[in-house]
DNA sequence: TAGATTGTTAATCGATTAACAATC
DNA sequence: TAGATTGTTAATCGATTAACAATC
């Protein structure tokens, strides 16, 4: 009966955390709702994925009251909820901006189309590039952006561009309106407040990997 | 003169912000060095990444001191410091596992290998993919993967497989002793701790992003 | 020297966890 | 009802920032 409440209606911006987590158990709700499972507490969800029980409780807690005392969640409840908070209750038509390896890779990975990111653009600066094909769609000049963007209500843009030419990119990519930048260039990008951005900083990943491997106790030289 | 003193051998493992903002200053560095800046201060270092000068100290601190009071810290002397303290003063011997898209895009990517990241081998289950080249280097099988893991002192593995097969990979990984795993599959493993991972989550990424468009002041709706 | 800047302690801020009344 | 579990307040923990003596 009780209709999950309004969200918030203080509408602070959840912390990163939070919201990184909240895909977490959007997943974990998934795979529940695909094995038939009705309902879930916070300690079973939280257990399954490593996080403290009253965590999972406050984070749902930022954007509403979807629980139930004495019963927890309901699986076919808070699924669609999470669904509508991250915003992927709906498609996102997205540009790919740069197509060298990881531009053309990330164009035919799977994993995007899936969560609502359906790339219906790309770009690529090179002359030799332009007018190729890459899954089914032909690269476009960058200079075709402002078109494309309005034509097929780009919302956001992926950019894979090197990293002297990503802030230039991306000034193009807000002079046409869109609200939201996927970073992979290993530079940080500056936009309008009003433009979000996340960076994927890849070697930073790996960087951060090489320090846990050295310093994890064991050591890691075969020298040694 | 100073030879920048050893570093806290209390040698508790950095929190997860700090390595990453270490990688941040150290890339910064190395566009002085290029630029022949001699010295820095803390705060011009944190100006130009958007983070409080107390805090750059305090994370360089965290590991030894490396900075000459009135002067700043010394490009040329703090640069190969945080290299080492990052343990990418050397090469690290990587397998690829997985050759879908998102794998072979990192095979060829150019940033890893500029890191000190070496892949030298690539793996794959899929009888299909065995024996191909990629990037100059033929796909093994799965099977093969301890006597690469030996023979060519493989230390790291990066995970580009599908969500299902991620944690049977990850526990072969393991079992060949490869201390540090990249991992791109949208699950999480689980090692043991000895062993150290790192996650990349692309669909949470976008996910996050699809949250902060949507909830950034302004909307997002062209129906609003 | 005077000015600049570090390294570090103390103060502040924010995030996580514990505890528990309210509720099914 | 008794047992389970939520939502939320208070307590704890950790990370960031301010302040400043020490130093070049």
């Amino acid at each position: 009966m009780p209709e999950p409440r309004r969200a918030n209606s203080t509408e602070r911006l959840a912390p990163k955390a939070v919201v990184g987590r909240v895909s977490l158990y959007l997943r974990q709700l998934e795979g529940l709702l695909r094995q038939g499972q009705a309902t879930i507490s916070s300690s079973q969800l939280g257990a399954a994925l490593g996080i403290n029980d009253a965590q999972v409780r406050k984070d749902l807690g930022f954007f509403g009251q979807f629980g139930h005392p004495g019963i927890g969640y309901r699986v076919a409840e808070l699924t669609p909820a999470l669904r509508r908070i991250l915003g992927i209750d709906r498609p996102w038509p997205t540009a790919m901006i740069g197509l060298g390896n990881l531009g053309r890779a990330l164009v035919k990975y799977r994993g995007f189309r899936n969560r609502g990111f359906h790339i219906v653009a790309l770009f690529d600066k090179d002359p030799k590039k332009v007018g190729q094909n890459v899954a089914g769609l032909a690269v476009r000049a960058l200079d075709d952006l402002p078109r494309a963007t309005s034509e097929l209500n780009l919302a956001l843009a992926i950019l894979c561009v090197p990293a002297d030419a990503a802030q230039r990119v991306a000034d193009q990519v807000v002079a046409c309106g869109i609200m939201g930048v996927l970073n992979f260039a290993p530079v940080p990008i500056t936009v309008p407040s009003s433009v979000s951005v996340m960076a994927v900083d890849l070697s930073i990943q790996l960087e951060h990997l090489a320090y846990k491997v050295q310093n994890t106790q064991g050591g890691v030289s075969y020298a040694g």
